[in-house]
DNA sequence: CTTTGATATGAACGCATGTTCAGATAAGAC
DNA sequence: GTCTTATCTGAACATGCGTTCATATCAAAG
């Protein structure tokens, strides 16, 4: 019966990413079909392919767009002082923007390994630019003389893993607010890395 | 032609259970066919049907295998002394223990959705009862006033995520060994969650 | 009211999937 | 040297996959 209403393009674009997003981050992407997107969208498989020219880049898209926006929020905020002030910047900022969007974390950090190696290339590269913030923040706090980690490339991957956890357990409504759960990790990563 | 030589059952066996985990952990669970492991092993689909009902219960028999090996390791292990000295003990192993399997880690925590979810259940039991230990470990800890922790809970998980990443980036014949890796990790969890 | 163009359908494509099974093969027992 | 039994092959099964495309539909423009 074809379109059974109007024009639809700027509606069931995002509807589409949203619904991927959704099912990559439920089931993953190798066990998710097109038809099953197309399902959640409303649609019959072949029309999602006015969206994006395969699923490949449907999961690309997802990770760069995250990737991006991760880069942009994290840009805007502010990092002025001294390394302790700035590395509680980053940590209280960096638990909160990844509690609000789990799905997008989710996917981004399982899916790499259905990347191409180009996309993958290109999505380790945001990864670390991101990542390398942290490591100058750690770095500046030994120069000065507030931080003493070993290696500071070990202690920014460590810090990550540690707060990114925190995304395994959360869940909105439960015993914990997302200021309390920046408070908890920031005492933590504190103490993990002063002098 | 059938089979090529001799009763084959006590080497085929594990080459196919070797031949899944290397496999479910390069490409994941969902990506992997019977017939790319079979091909592995150098023999056909029908006969991975000898060794396991289904392709579920080769990666629950992983991941249940994987978590039995970790509790039993665990439990001969020594946990004696003060918290400081149970906590230095269980980082050092958790590291160790972690580093020398990296195939079953990547999938013991990546294919979790995977699981039906009978067998999820019987995993995560096995998952917190592990995590258990380290909690008890904070928890006298924080009694005794060698610890300073928010939430012992919460420190659980977050050590076990900071330790476990170490998996995302060693590499045997690295900058460092283990040991040093040890020290380092152990250093940073010591002063997280010291008083 | 007609025309146009974006958007969707639904069928089809070749191929891969997990699983089953009758039949072939060979190692080891007698 | 025959027989038994564990082990494997190779073909088949129904089903699902990503993707393409001719065709239908409808909103908006003229």
């Amino acid at each position: 019966m074809a379109r059974t209403a109007g024009s639809h393009s700027d509606i069931t674009g995002p509807r589409v990413a949203q619904a991927a997003l959704r099912l990559f981050a439920r089931h993953g992407y190798a066990a998710v079909s097109m038809r099953q997107i197309a399902a959640e969208v409303g649609v019959q498989a072949g029309a999602l392919y006015n969206y994006t020219p395969d699923k490949q880049s449907l999961l690309f898209d997802l990770m760069r767009g995250h990737m991006d926006e991760l880069l942009a929020a994290r840009a805007t905020a502010p990092a002025p002082g001294d390394p302790v002030a700035r590395l509680e910047g980053f940590t209280r900022f960096h638990i909160r923007f990844h509690l609000e969007r789990p799905d997008a974390v989710f996917v981004s950090y399982m899916e790499l390994r259905n990347l191409t190696p180009d996309n993958f290339a290109m999505i380790e590269g945001l990864r670390r630019a991101y990542e390398d913030e942290l490591e100058g923040i750690l770095r500046d706090g030994v120069t000065a003389g507030v931080f003493a980690v070993a290696d500071t490339k070990i202690a920014t991957l460590a810090v990550i893993a540690m707060l990114t956890g925190v995304t395994t357990w959360y869940r909105t409504g439960g015993r914990l607010n997302v200021a309390q759960v920046e408070t908890i990790y920031w005492d933590m990563v504190r103490k993990a890395v002063s002098a």
